[in-house]
DNA sequence: TTATAATAAATGGTCTGACCATTCCGAAAA
DNA sequence: TTTTCGGAATGGTCAGACCATTTATTATAA
């Protein structure tokens, strides 16, 4: 531990030390689960003040580098990369108009699409089997009725997620992971779903799933498009009505 | 039940001034260009101390949220949100994940696919005119032989990232992005490339936008999949080389 | 002996006040 | 008029102190 740094530099010395124990941390000299030695410590070994060496662990806590926990055994210990940060920045973009719902609508239908292709030439027995299962939890909400439309979309998440997971390409997983996040929010103030609708969208999937056991890929990815697509009308559909 | 509720963190001050500074932006009562006050004024009117202040200033920089200028007349002025930050967090997940070239290839394959559908629908007669400027760049290194690949890779890179503005989806165009900024450092190391495939791939591109131009969105499509399909070979061609 | 409470120690969080470095602007000098 | 220089505003860094939280240890009581 005690080589692991350098003495700082540059004009912006929190910059610097960000930057290298990012790299350490990238490069593999730090990993996930590892612990960072305690603030007093560490600013000693960069020869910088604690409030600069603070500063760079608010960037890297940001980053989701990071996790700082409190108290006596507490301290920075590096944490998994996920796609948390990807979420938070997309959702920066939203909230700040400039990306639209429909922005969203337009490039989820597409990469469901694509996912599904993938999906159905990597789907194996097991995967088979897993999505009965799901898709068995989402028709028990559909049985419920209206009242369990949010355990519906839930159920509805968790396939498409899997179908992602199918593909075994982490890129899929995380932007699947980091679009449904999003789009979650948005459910209350936007979906009209009603029995109707959610039968619909549960006859879809399952028609995804038969396609892609019977191995016909592009007409699964066709299908899968068309219930995004659907999906993003009930959701313009209620924009629309809010407008007038 | 998840997305109700964050996690109650009250004890980190810095965190609240995070939050109040990044609602009134998001809300509009502190506009892009706006300049905050002072650190010594706004210490103050936080009543809360410069250390403090700088943590959250610090996160507001890293979010993108805002730019700190040096000296005087310097300080800290509210941002456009741009797509970056989404760039550089799926940055740091393709680079800690250690995702794989081939992941990083076959979404690019499927997305460039997309993307070219898309801008088909969308092209103006001012975007085919630039999309020929451009590409009379690449076949200018094309003549240029060998030596010049390194420009025909920049023109070429160039040349998607128009297709992504012509959608006008500023999510297809932060992830082209990101990939071309992430795929380039692979190009010394794994990319053969002579004056027959830059030909190659010339017209590739050169069929791509005539088949936009006529309105034909799939065919357009599926060269650009083509097209990107060919240039990852050559990558997984030179990488088998390095293994043997 | 065991359970509980008090205590100590390690660690992050905050505060104060000082000084340094950069930048801009205006006044003085050429 | 142009150049130079100095002052002021502002962010960047530093040192040292104290507070708050958490964990481990020890003392005390049941």
């Amino acid at each position: 531990m005690t080589h692991l740094f350098r003495a700082a530099r540059q004009n912006r010395i929190f910059q610097d030390v960000v930057e290298q124990i990012q790299e350490a941390i990238i490069d593999g000299q730090l990993k996930v689960g590892d612990r960072l030695p305690a603030e007093r410590d560490l600013k000693e070994m960069l020869q910088t003040s604690r409030s600069t060496l603070r500063e760079a662990l608010r960037v890297l806590e940001q980053k989701g580098l990071i996790e700082i926990k409190l108290g006596m055994g507490g301290g920075a210990v590096v944490k998994t990369v996920s796609s948390d940060l990807v979420a938070e920045s997309l959702d920066l973009l939203i909230r700040s108009h400039q990306v639209s719902l429909r922005h969203i609508a337009e490039f989820r239908e597409r990469v469901e699409g694509d996912v599904v292709v993938l999906a159905t030439s990597r789907m194996k027995a097991s995967d088979a089997r897993n999505l009965k299962t799901l898709l068995d939890d989402a028709r028990k909400c559909v049985d419920r009725g209206a009242e369990a439309v949010s355990d519906f979309l839930t159920a509805d998440k968790n396939i498409h997620l899997y179908f992602a997971k199918i593909t075994g390409n982490p890129i899929y997983i995380s932007i699947l992971k980091t679009i449904h996040e999003n789009i979650r929010r948005y459910y209350d103030e936007f979906l009209i779903m009603e029995e109707p609708e959610m039968k619909e969208n549960l006859q879809d999937l399952e028609n995804v799933v038969a396609a892609m056991e019977s191995g016909k890929a592009e007409a699964a990815g066709d299908i899968a498009r068309t219930h995004v697509r659907r999906f993003n009308g009930y959701m313009e559909m209620r924009e629309k009505q809010h407008q007038t």
